[in-house]
DNA sequence: ACCTTAAAGCAAATATGTTGCTTCAAGTGA
DNA sequence: TCACTTGAAGCAACATATTTGCTTTAAGGT
């Protein structure tokens, strides 16, 4: 786990790793991505670049921390009424906001400064997490659901995957072309 | 296009070029990527620190580049004699050499220091390539063969995915599994 | 209230990254 | 072949960023 989970839960340490967070988010959007520098965001935050460099060993850890914060899903996938119609929304979504030069950003920095991984992990946690409540909704109405790993496989890794290597000429069609074939074939 | 495409292609720059790849490759395997610095690999390849910094911006570029050139394949996939098995070979193969972790390495460098994104364009064009020799053979079989794009979807990107997102578990089964499911499916 | 102890601050030492200017040598055209 | 042009390399001074030893602070336990 990354070193941010080690602090002790309140008091100073807290106070510490939320004012720099705070000081990458707010420089981020006033003097851009590639201008932060460790001295700019300690300055930012009150706090003195050694205590940076000693809890998170370098720039691109912080911003791995703080890109994956921004990753977490904030609300619940919407209801649409049935399997297909609920992935293919949350797929949708999903496309387009990574596809945007923030969330392509956001996804580098992720998995940039991520020596062990577990950064990485927590993106495909989360997107595991949606599916998993979109997939219990369709069990609840006892359509027969695909699995999540199934789901991952088919519908997450293409848009990943092309998001990462391939970003050119992608598009919600896209996303729904990929839940269709997957429940397309109700096997597996 | 990353910079050292736009050298001069004989001469002087393709000389000093060369030997900083070769610097790269000879350090990464003495003290280790971590221990990769400008200066270092500069001093080894003769040359001063301003020529990389000017030539690749910063050690990322650099790394990615030549991460680029040691994920580029060596070879044409083997003939299995028929497409499942030659994809089948070809997925088990490109699975292991990208689960090592050295693999893992290349492909996060490649990612990394690639601002543009064509590295991570090349990255997947070679795959593109090598699949296209496999399914132009089953056409000459007469076989009758999913297109590269589908191949990418269903057998390349979950192994990039959980190559890069959760590394856990990954083994040849899941590589043979990935491509039943595609030659399953004969349609689209 | 007093210990204990992670973590923060500070400052000096070191290493890395940047820049203007000079020098070199590959390609170009008389 | 011999200037001539020009992109790239070298050098050196400068600016920033990173590391480190030591001191101080304050959270949590007794």
């Amino acid at each position: 786990m990354s070193r941010k989970t080690m602090v002790r839960p309140g008091g100073r340490s807290a106070r510490v790793q939320a004012s720099v967070h705070a000081a990458v988010r707010e420089l981020e959007s006033e003097v851009g991505r590639e201008a932060l520098t460790v001295p700019l965001v300690a300055a930012r935050a009150g706090v003195t670049p050694s205590t940076i460099y000693r809890r998170w060993g370098d720039l691109q850890e912080l911003l791995s921390d703080v890109a994956v914060e921004r990753l977490r899903p904030e609300a619940a996938p919407v209801d649409k009424g049935s399997l297909s119609s609920d992935l293919e929304a949350w797929a949708e979504q999903f496309l387009q906001e990574m596809t945007a030069p923030s969330g392509r950003a956001y996804i580098r920095d992720a998995l940039l400064g991520d020596p062990d991984g577990s950064n990485a992990g927590l993106c495909s946690a989360y997107a595991a997490e949606q599916i998993d409540v979109i997939l219990d909704r369709a069990a609840g109405r006892t359509e027969n659901a695909p699995d999540v790993e199934t789901v991952l496989d088919h519908v997450v890794a293409p848009m990943m995957y092309r998001i990462l290597f391939r970003p050119e000429g992608l598009d919600s069609a896209y996303a729904r072309q990929l839940v269709a074939g997957l429940v397309g074939s109700t096997d597996r």
